[in-house]
DNA sequence: CTAAGCATCCCTGTTTTCAGGGAGGGCGTT
DNA sequence: AACGCCCTCCCTGAAAACAGGGATGCTTAG
């Protein structure tokens, strides 16, 4: 009998946790040997256990504390054959992005049926990616739109800035706490606008608020 | 042999409703006879088959179009017994309170495990109501915290209007959307700010990722 | 019936944001 | 030394947001 591939479920949401032990359980070929609600209690479980040969996590992004693109790098850095498939609600393109670039093997919208994660658990488990058509046909556009926009990794001071901004503080305000011009905050302003790819304040605090800036 | 509960389950995300599938098809006295992925369907199902004894509509809060809140209502005015329950990820105080006012039998959030799950169910089957610890003890918070801070439950066009501001839409174009006055948008706007007590966008911004208007 | 809340629309004026520029100095890498 | 990146500051003009009013008609609950 061929051995069976052993798998860590992550998902801050037991009942979404248990939806999915569910459909993954009565699967032949597959085992689940840990379920956990973020990524803090993965990375020791994998650091004890290392040699136990685990074939893939499937994680939640956008859970408290430790999320999935945190914990996706620290797999792909330290365990690279370990598989990872990231399931879930939101499907922005600059997340997307940012977890292609660290190496992430699959990317499944929460509202795919249940046929689609198995099938997506049997392509990765088979060496390949597999990247639900939605968040391909987003990444595409957000492609063609990256050329003309230069790359957002922010800097330090610009993340301070965007966190002010998002805590409903204006212009003048900030340029005031950080001792700058008004022009400088301007010019953050303007910078993260067009950096992130959005069109306005809110475009901005929601940004703030995935970055974890505020909360 | 006694007869099976048949219940329905709502949910957009349709791998969660196939988890919580996975969950309750193996109870045997429970017997799924449909599932949607809004309100509007369940609707037309339950005008149908009025005789069919539904026992309950386990049901998402927070899907497009028709929502949770909504079909509630529907059902309690429509189909008195059938038996309601709310699985959400949000539990904002004013959202709840809401639902017991429409008499919703149970709440639940999503990262309750299997076993409140079900028990939730026996229970709300059983004739009585049940709501999760943390829903209560946040209800009762808010109940208490409610004597110093004037209440501020918005109406469904303000919380179309927030969400639509929440997405980066200037007051112009949400008119134009909703057939409205650019003055409407604005009055609108105005007064979410003065009830919502905050200063500006990124504070609108915030209130709506919280009431989970946007994500 | 009456008051309250809701949805709609309007006005005046000020402040802030947004768009699209430019520009200089510092600092590290090649 | 030259290049890129970051931080800083400045300008103009248009668009939008914000503040603080008022007004109407229509339901709904008391």
């Amino acid at each position: 009998m061929q051995p069976k591939s052993k798998i860590i479920i992550v998902d801050d949401h037991k009942m979404f946790l248990d939806g999915l032990r569910s459909i993954l359980e009565p699967q032949p070929h597959l085992e689940i040997v840990m379920t956990a609600k973020n990524g803090q209690n993965v990375e020791k479980y994998l650091n004890i256990n290392a040699e136990e040969g685990i074939a893939l996590v499937v994680m939640d992004l956008n859970m408290p504390e430790y999320d999935g693109a945190e914990l996706n790098r620290f797999i792909k850095k330290n365990h690279p054959q370990i598989k990872t498939l990231v399931v879930s609600m939101l499907h922005d393109v600059q997340t997307v992005r940012t977890l292609t670039q660290d190496n992430v093997d699959g990317y499944l919208p929460k509202n795919a049926p249940k046929e689609e994660l198995l099938k997506a658990i049997e392509t990765i488990l088979g060496g390949e990616k597999y990247f639900a058509q939605t968040i391909k046909d987003a990444y595409l556009k957000g492609m063609t739109m990256q050329d003309a926009s230069p790359e957002q990794s922010l800097s330090k001071r610009e993340k301070e800035v965007l966190r002010l901004i998002a805590m409903e503080q204006t212009t003048q305000e900030i340029a005031d706490q950080l001792f700058l011009s008004k022009h400088t905050i301007e010019s953050y302003r303007k910078n993260l606008i067009s950096k992130l790819g959005v069109r306005n304040l809110a475009g901005l605090t929601k940004y703030a608020i995935k970055l974890g800036l505020i909360d």
